[in-house]
DNA sequence: TTGAAAGCGATACCAC
DNA sequence: GTGGTATCGCTTTCAA
């Protein structure tokens, strides 16, 4: 049976009131006893119990406070599933879990939501931003009020936040480069239509191709490299564009969002040997795949990404950032019509 | 805010006892009150609380018992990391596991240790056991008894149990088949190496994988089918002595264990053109992955399997199996080199 | 600065 | 049959 404040507080003799202020480092303790208590819970192997603390703290309700660059972007659909399988797993323990949807990529834009989430109250957050250093330094101001935020899908390394939840990109990259080296031997000629040069995991996805390509000795020509903004209208354009003056393209990677404009272009132009290399598990790519269009693609469970960011707060709150929260990088997955 | 119990009470002109009382069907309640509080229970939308149940319930301590043929088998130790992480999230809980080892399926060894485990007080169990008439009849005497049962990796249908949780051995047969159609589109010829015939998940990864050949039309011919018993010794020299008196074989199917036998047969006959399909995630196939000799793995989430099982037990104890508990399909993975 | 006590929600047990 | 009360572990007053 584990320790209780109980049973520290009659081992050190004094009241449960003092072991607990101990234990919070509140203020107004004796210095003496702090330090005796303390270590007498160390010793004993004090775990705080959920059940216990929970019940407690029911009095007063946890707000969570998540940012989601999501509208317009289908892709985030699966993150707030996770968000709310968390809120509903938690409701029993007082967790509501508000979402703030903005649209793009805008610095100012995210820069004015993050700093009205400040102001609101939350017991934690969920950031899903650009790493630029004007938001590192507006989370920074955050996590230094000691207000917990985890960054999801997209890492920003200094700000403070109590870590990373979301996939490997160079990993998703690497991985599109091994399922091709399955398929062909054979040179490629590739076509990439990313979404953003801004964006970090879009870059590391790229990057991560490319080592991939050569780490499994694919010979390969890049004929171009475009942004599409994961807009499918663009991508369908520039896209037909390219295929028309390349006929020698043998694969287009598609970094992000676009992926159906890239493939309607190829269907239109009857350019069907060629192998499109597509990411995430969007209604359309699956689609695509069970028509045969397209033969796989990798995904990152954004549904957990959700959920675990939230489940992060929790756990942080509940245990008071005791243990130092390690990164959670979710499996890349790769998705055929047979498993899907 | 929830309806608590204290509020249905005072709605009812009753006291919590009572309310409680009637919650749980107990006897020794008046028809007349219980309906009237049942019903005011149920307009009013009364959820328990978890906190306050798992702190009350805590007076008596959780044990479940996990049954797994892992000895020799070194698949299951994944299986048992999830029954360990799932103990130890619910430590605060008063959750225990104990996990009984068994080697191997003999259907006698399998009842005399079911049999053995109703009567050791457990308030749940996870089992991975045979599915044969003899031994649904004894998980039916616990099940009905009123403790829990979910089947774990393996279902046993017909046996009261609450669940399964486990993998689609028919959708990983397909996968199998429609990475294959990613790889080669000639006709092949298969020497299909399983376990057992008398394990069901075995025949339905075999089934699955012909109707996936036949869904990719893609023309094959079986040359053998054999059984290796999971043993690496016993594959080594089967695969070897059929790969020698077969050189038209292109791909061999090992349905479960003894892939790195076969891995090694195909190793020393140098028939590096040979298409090895493999399931789960062992280091040795893991290795072979990485050396370039297998391409490719399905796997099934064992330690989600193991995690799962034992908190959907524990789910049930807490919602008095109100929910009726559905199955619980793990994804088939497929794993490369890259996104291992 | 500290102790004592109330309360969070659910359950168990003892009276009546 | 039913009500009252103590209890689980922790937090938060309110006194002292």
């Amino acid at each position: 049976m584990a320790v209780t404040i109980k049973e520290i507080a009659a081992a050190a003799g004094v009241s449960r009131g003092t072991v607990d202020r101990v234990l919070h480092n509140r203020k107004d303790v004796n210095p003496d006893v702090a330090r005796q208590v303390q270590e007498l819970a160390d010793r004993m192997g004090y775990i705080p119990n959920r059940a216990g603390k929970i019940l407690a703290a029911r009095k007063q309700q946890i707000r969570f406070g998540c940012l989601l660059p999501d509208l317009g972007n289908p892709f985030f659909e699966k993150v707030i599933d996770g968000f709310k399988r968390a809120e509903s797993e938690l409701k029993d323990y007082g967790v509501t879990v508000d979402i703030i949807h903005l649209r793009g990529f805008t610095v100012q834009v995210h820069i004015d939501a993050i700093k009205k989430m400040a102001t609101a109250g939350y017991s934690g957050m969920c950031l899903t931003t650009l790493d630029v250093p004007e938001i590192q330094k507006e989370i920074y101001t955050i996590t230094h009020s000691g207000v917990p935020v985890v960054s999801v899908n997209t890492d920003i390394p200094d700000s403070g936040r109590i870590c990373y939840v979301g996939t490997d990109y160079i990993k998703a990259g690497r991985t599109a480069a091994g399922m091709l080296s399955l398929i062909s031997k054979e040179r490629q000629k590739i076509l990439i239509v990313s979404g953003s040069f801004q964006i970090r995991g879009h870059n590391e996805r790229i990057k991560g191709f490319k080592t991939g390509l050569e780490e499994h000795k694919i010979a390969y020509d890049i004929v171009d490299t475009v942004e599409a903004f994961d807009d499918n209208e663009d991508s369908y354009k520039l896209t037909r564009d390219i295929l028309i003056s390349h006929s020698e393209i043998t694969s287009i990677f598609v970094v992000a969002g676009g992926v159906p404009g890239a493939y309607r272009a190829v269907k239109e132009l009857q350019r069907n040997t060629i192998i499109i290399l597509a990411f995430d598990e969007l209604p359309e790519i699956k689609q695509a795949i069970k028509e045969g269009g397209i033969g796989f693609t990798i995904g990152q469970e954004p549904e957990l990404q959700g959920y675990t960011g939230v489940m992060r707060l929790f756990s942080w709150l509940m245990e008071e950032g005791k243990n130092q929260s390690h990164d959670y990088i979710t499996q890349t997955i790769i998705k055929i019509a047979d498993n899907m």
